[in-house]
DNA sequence: GCGTGGCCTTGATAAAGATCAACCCGGCGC
DNA sequence: GCGCCGGGTTGATCTTTATCAAGGCCACGC
């Protein structure tokens, strides 16, 4: 009764840790063109091999965007998948007088699209310029069920965006506003270093009002926070769009960093 | 480099709606126990047949559990898994000095245990008294590798699952007390109409604390705010655990129940 | 039947963060 | 070069909700 028929509830997904794959599926026109994806390890698609990426790559097209282009409409049917190879996203949720909740910021390997139902739940916009690999829904679905390692890596995903789903809860119901953001910059840490960096020097692609959105503040409460976090010098803004973590300890504390009591 | 080696990231899960399946897995004794669990219809191994059925019970027991009961615990080695036959959990998470987050009640049906990692990331307790189905995690991701459909299933729930944590992150993120705890409501009467009631009169099984630490507040706000509710006659107080919607229109409305903007 | 404890409600006050407002800064177009 | 504009910071005030406190209700045990 299921397996075939089921209509399957893709979401987003990003990378567990560190994805232990071999290519990617970036569509480019070379011989082997997942292969030469800089998401390749990133991404879901990482863990197939050479015969499920053809198949994969047959179904996909590249799809370019810059700044303020929308990818999915809150609403819209829920026909296109996307699996982000460059640049960076924002997905979030709208209430009918315009408050707005960021859900979560997308990255290179980060899987968009799979909502539960037939529409989007959530719009997905550009922050940067960028890429991703575009896939038509009902086809993937299609190819998922004759590419079992494809989903059992897509479910393994899922699992984990739901964790980070639920973190970012308990940030939500219950941390105050520098244990937010202070949690929000050890995640972008850990992103850089999961990506290979030190995880010192963080980039803010998104603009305050979007950091705000994503935890439940105000752009001014950011800003205070941010400025708080300098004078104590934890942290040291390099430019408007970059920061250095100086004492990283000092920032884990602050966020309460998921460390439940004895 | 997957499908068999992945360490498979459960964490819980409901059912995205109804379920079209036949039967579940509780293991009773008798000589086809799963056809007899009440909460068959409703959970992941509602789809599965009769061979398949018969593999997933042998790798089950049963697990009786009272109000208050611990059947996770955050920070432990996540090797169990549940499926809730009958009862309720609340699952939630803790911060170092004692904030808790309640990420979501579970209800027949509902899946739990499936944790990034292997530890668990949250705590599950007992509401009522209950039962569940209870895996070890390894058998269980055996077993998935082998019904593919059960994989499917699992997949599908999961995704469903994220979808609603992140109707869960705008109520938090943005919403105002009364918008919360009118979207709480209208969640418990959904539910109810799923589970074949009419959605208008519902049990309320948790207690106020509870609810206020599902939706980010305080036990007196939320008093207050069913106080408010009351007196707009919204709905009617039948005992102290269960009410009357006697206003469903009203209620979503205060809700900004997933009415985004044109 | 009475006392006790847990849970709930309601009131008074306090605090965190939102809102309102002014100003700064840097980039861009003209 | 100058003015404009979007984004960011900082300050003053206000609102919502938390916190502190008191009291009510109900179930349970003795």
């Amino acid at each position: 009764m299921a397996g075939k028929g089921s209509e399957l509830s893709l979401v987003w997904s990003r990378p567990p840790g560190f994805a232990a794959g071999a290519v990617a599926c970036e569509s480019s026109g070379g011989e082997s063109p997942c292969q030469l994806c800089s998401a390749h390890h990133l991404s879901v698609c990482g863990v197939l091999a050479e015969t499920g990426l053809r198949r994969l790559n047959a179904i996909s097209d590249q799809r370019e965007f810059t700044p303020g282009e929308t990818l999915a409409r809150e609403g819209d049917p829920a026909t296109q998948l996307f699996n982000i190879t460059s640049g960076v996203i924002r997905v979030h949720k709208l209430l009918p007088d315009g408050r707005r909740q960021i859900i979560g910021f997308l990255f290179p390997g980060d899987f968009l699209g799979l909502a539960t139902g037939d529409r989007y739940a959530f719009s997905a916009e550009a922050i940067t310029k960028g890429s991703a690999c575009r896939f038509s829904r009902k086809a993937y679905q299609r190819l998922l069920v004759e590419l079992p390692e494809l989903e059992t890596s897509l479910l393994e995903r899922t699992a984990n965006d739901l964790r980070i789903a639920q973190d970012q809860l308990l940030l939500l119901g219950r941390k105050t506003a520098i244990e937010r953001l202070a949690s929000f910059l050890l995640d972008l840490s850990n992103r850089d270093r999961r990506a290979g960096g030190e995880g010192v020097e963080i980039a803010l692609p998104m603009t305050r009002a979007e950091i705000a959105d994503y935890l439940g503040l105000t752009t001014e409460t950011v800003s205070r926070v941010t400025s708080r976090l300098k004078a104590r010098g934890v942290i040291r803004l390099l430019t408007m769009h970059s920061l250095r973590i100086v004492k990283p300890a000092e920032l884990a504390a602050l966020a309460g960093f998921e460390t439940p009591p004895a």
